[in-house]
DNA sequence: CATGAATGAGACTTCATTCAT
DNA sequence: AATGAATGAAGTCTCATTCAT
């Protein structure tokens, strides 16, 4: 089915890099305001300003240039999680930075991509589908690490599976981005972040950490700490 | 714009209410599988073993018929959550109602409808989109009463807006609704909503505030403990 | 290719022929609106508030049904020219009578039929356009007569073919009716039709050939003039 | 309404251009031949030795082909006219000029774009009909300004409105010319179009012009001519 | 290398017509 | 006698893709 023959000779150079770029700036842009099958090739190329058969040179396709679009776009959020994730802090902190670069890189890139790899990626064949599947996972990695390390410092309750948990964190990111689009309207990200965090926080603390406890904890804190201030 | 020919006349009598449900059925089959744009009013004929035109004599068009089908699930949708829903009970039993229900419906309709009105509805020229907004409205409706009547009662917070709040239980349903398709992986339904519930209940729960500001305490402490633990 | 054979049993019988009559009055109308392409049996049915079956009970088809619109039509026009004709009269009061006559059967009947003899008749394939031209010999033959008999007489120029005559006459009034239709204006049917033997007769009159020459050498000798006065 | 998108890309280039031209060519003649819903896309594209998708490369549709043909033959008809209109002549001379290359181009180009224009122009719907009016009034022109002109000069009565005669002019020349047609004889260009301006001329006279002051003015001409002569 | 030009395959849709009931 | 229902055939139009230049 899928022709896995390579266009003609793709070219290379800096110049044809230069071109690929371009493409694929142009093409991201073509589905994420259009979905895959509204897209057209023709968009791409007019936008570029090249002729259609110009886009056939570097690409295999209209598939294949979707599929690397979402690729690309895949890897730079990963990227951008894998750098700016304050590891050292607490889980709290950590998922207040995720949620608002979430938030932040869906909104400045559009939910276009978002809502591509969702409905492309559950198209029955496996046409693009299948290719997602390595890339999700990555996706999620940061969330899902952050989870875990967060559960193993106690930080996060341990009765749940940590699939769960991160449906009920993506999750309701992508609807509130779906709504926000929906409605045209503008969304205050630091506010929506914020307030997610302070949403979602208590759904995920570990339901044995009760009042009762966090207060002795607080007392010997206090008294150690005043130990050490007076000596 | 809005076609307003009607069919060259549309049959009615028993066996056209027959033919109108196989292909309403059918329609959705297909439409929740591939799509809008990938399904094709040949598939759905041929899956009916009918000829094309025997579609077109029932419906204007794939358009219509597409509108058709989602009007017709939503109204399942909402009917058996009017009538389910145990208004008397708490809110806690309310959404334990309203988060199991959604996940059979869908579950068992599969997602593709879910996906199809989430991508359609999103599509550039508001071709379906504007069918859509006022039954996304009666379609939430249920659950925002629910809430609403939950922050009255005091048992739900009321420090974040109601739109925040449905959004972290309706988002992390379609999450796992596709989670699930595309591993194509069983989900044992009520396991899932129990857990469910139990994630999100704490995060609608009036915040103790007391209680919050040491939860924060705590987690500081511990990860500034790993801190020096770790270098 | 055109199928010959009578529908199965075309009924008779009193209801019958009331049923066709009906069919007829309601094509004409159709096929006079619409032309031959855009009308549908579907149309004519639904007018009729019968099933397009039924029309097929009694007509071949769309094509037989518009032959015999057509014919009904010719027969009724040229019953009413050879019944009222004024055939004592000179050829001038025949001629307006004629003129007259077909200006109110055009303008009542709407020019539909007349366009869609006009355009139908022209087609290629000999579909409709063979059956028309005994037709259009008969309705022609009023006007024929009358000018024939005016030759006779020596009211009437006979040094021009008859045929260019009829064009003459015919010609204008099928242009009136369809700028007329064109620019949705209301004709005054009497006055257009004496204006219009007023402008015509002159032609149709005998020629005094002297006076015909002077006229025209009248003609050159003030074209020449006024070239020489704007040069 | 009116669809705004362009065609993927129209081709320029000097290959386009011929290739528009033959499209128009052959799309002129089938329009001409079948009318405007019996003409096929199909059709063109086989006559041309081309696919169907060639032919909306260079055109939008259909509709446009055929808006497109017609222009394209008024304007070829206008430019005539106006190019080789005798100006300075008598209005007879003029009117002779008009009719006979009314002739020329109508039975040389085939009736068909005539009946095309008198039956889509008609059409219920103003698909193509508005297309026309424009068109329609710079096409008449010519003749228009002779009849004006002919009638400030008291060449021609003024005793009846120039639309009338316009139709008596044009009217039976369409006639004449949808008789050649239907019978499919020859015409012979010449003699029809000086009987027909002998034919109509007397009617276009003023009825006050008469035989006896001609005969004095052509005296007087002649007596003066003679003057000269002997000089 | 870039592209102008062409096209095969397939989409949605319409409608005259048939036939069992 | 009437019709409900179904459909074959055809029509307009779109688009990803190819290939010679």
């Amino acid at each position: 089915m899928e022709e896995i023959t390579t266009p003609r000779r793709v070219p290379a150079g800096a110049k044809a890099e230069q071109r690929i770029r371009d493409i694929l700036r142009v093409s991201r842009e073509v589905f994420a305001e259009l979905g895959y099958e509204r897209a057209t090739t023709t968009e791409i190329a007019q936008r570029l300003g090249v002729s259609e058969a110009t886009v056939f040179t570097y690409f295999h396709g209209k598939r294949a240039l979707c599929v690397r679009v979402i690729e690309d776009w895949y890897d730079e959020i990963i990227d951008t999680f894998e750098q700016g994730m304050p590891r050292g802090q607490s889980a709290r902190a950590q998922l207040a930075f995720y949620v608002k670069t979430h938030l932040q890189l869906f909104l400045i890139q559009g939910t276009g991509l978002c809502a591509l790899v969702l409905s492309e990626g559950r198209a029955k064949g496996p046409d693009l589908g299948e290719v997602f599947v390595p890339l999700q996972r990555r996706y999620t990695a940061p969330l899902m690490d952050l989870l875990a390390r967060g559960r193993e410092n106690g930080e996060i309750r341990d009765d749940l599976p940590l699939s769960l948990m991160r449906s009920a964190i993506l999750g309701p990111m992508e609807h509130i981005l779906w709504d926000a689009i929906a409605r045209e309207r503008e969304v205050d990200i630091d506010k929506t972040a914020s307030d997610m965090v302070a949403l979602l926080w208590p759904a995920l603390l570990p339901v044995n950490v009760e009042a009762e406890k966090l207060r002795a904890f607080y007392g010997e804190v206090g008294a150690a700490l005043r130990k050490v201030e007076g000596a």
